[in-house]
DNA sequence: TACTTTTTATGATCTATGTCAAAAATAGAT
DNA sequence: ATCTATTTTTGACATAGATCATAAAAAGTA
């Protein structure tokens, strides 16, 4: 039976017969990049969502001509501008590997044709959005109120590797703080 | 034909036949309360997402022995403890009327039912928390980088009457700002 | 109307983190 | 290996907004 890493996501959350997954990888594709690729540029419409197989990506913006990184991203996890996937205006931000990378693709045109007729896919789209909220809930909420530092270690927390991987710069805009204050964190002593 | 404001919300997003419509109808339940009452208490399940009818409501939960509130909802709004609802976990998060209200309220177990028996409800599940995430995701990262005068002037901007009804304390710690530094820009020429 | 409680306002500090500038370290390219 | 560009570090200084303390105002209550 084939499989990919999209399947294995999809599978995580509700249970495929042999025909779905046949027609799922029918409509997907597997790509290599390099790192610095742009998958979605800001000013056009995210048409697609990737899924990473390998590597790492995170989404941008520009506020007061600075890059601004709104959310990292590594194996195994979902990436796109979700606002204009979702809403089918154009995205405010950018899509870009931040790592030489293997992802899985799927149309938002195809995603919907799963949807229709697919009641378990339907499903899984239900399940994967209320995931994504609260995890992205619980992020924001948490960083409310917390310092620099403790945004920092929560982050570290649930990202280890990436958050080490990836440019400094690009983890402080994400954490809202600057790339001198997230210098100086990690040459403190860790965990208070 | 039977309708209420729920129903009103659902059809908003997808058309729903008579049926369907009756079915909805004999599982949720209409109820005014008092301003004050507590619709959903932290280390309790999140059993039922409520409607808003008339009044508004808030979440909240305790951050250094202080009260913050999480997000702030008027008529025509889904309130509940989303992540609870979600996960099926504890709610580390109450929640509250701010004003005398009538809601229309549905259960979890009444939810999920429908979402299995009607192909319509598990695609208005998917699209309601799209536009969930897409609003929240909007909001959060606005807060990043803006000032405090800045916040106060995006939550006024979305939510007009509400922000002015409900107490300064409770928009001030959405917003992650002081008591005191929400009185002080009440009192400053507005924009800018 | 008087009394109590809750909410909002104001003044005086204090502090975490931003900004600007420049050096040091690291990674890429030829 | 050498040169160049990028990324990270460090220092000096500035500031938005927190905190603490108290007063004023508004809302409930009897």
């Amino acid at each position: 039976m084939k499989t990919n890493a999209l399947i294995d996501f999809i599978q995580d959350k509700v249970r495929l017969d042999a025909e779905l997954i046949e027609t799922i990888h029918s409509v997907c594709h597997i790509d290599s990049w390099k790192k610095g690729k742009l998958l979605i540029r800001s000013g056009k419409r995210a048409r697609h969502v990737y899924l990473i197989q390998k590597g790492s990506a995170r989404t941008f913006y520009y506020h007061d001509g600075k890059e601004v990184t709104s959310w990292i991203y590594s194996e195994g996890q979902l990436v796109t501008a979700w606002s204009s996937f979702y809403t089918g205006m154009i995205s405010s931000e950018n899509t870009e590997l931040t790592e030489d990378s293997t992802v899985v693709s799927i149309s938002f045109e195809q995603l919907q044709l799963l949807y229709k007729n697919y009641p378990k896919m339907q499903e899984f789209g239900r399940l994967m959005v209320e995931e994504q909220l609260v995890f992205i809930d619980y992020f924001y909420k948490g960083f409310m109120f917390m310092t620099a530092k403790e945004k920092y270690e929560l982050l570290l927390s649930y990202f280890p590797e990436v958050t080490l991987r990836v440019n400094l710069g690009h983890i402080a805009s994400f954490l809202g703080i600057s790339q001198e204050t997230l210098s100086r964190i990690r040459k403190m002593p860790a965990r208070k």
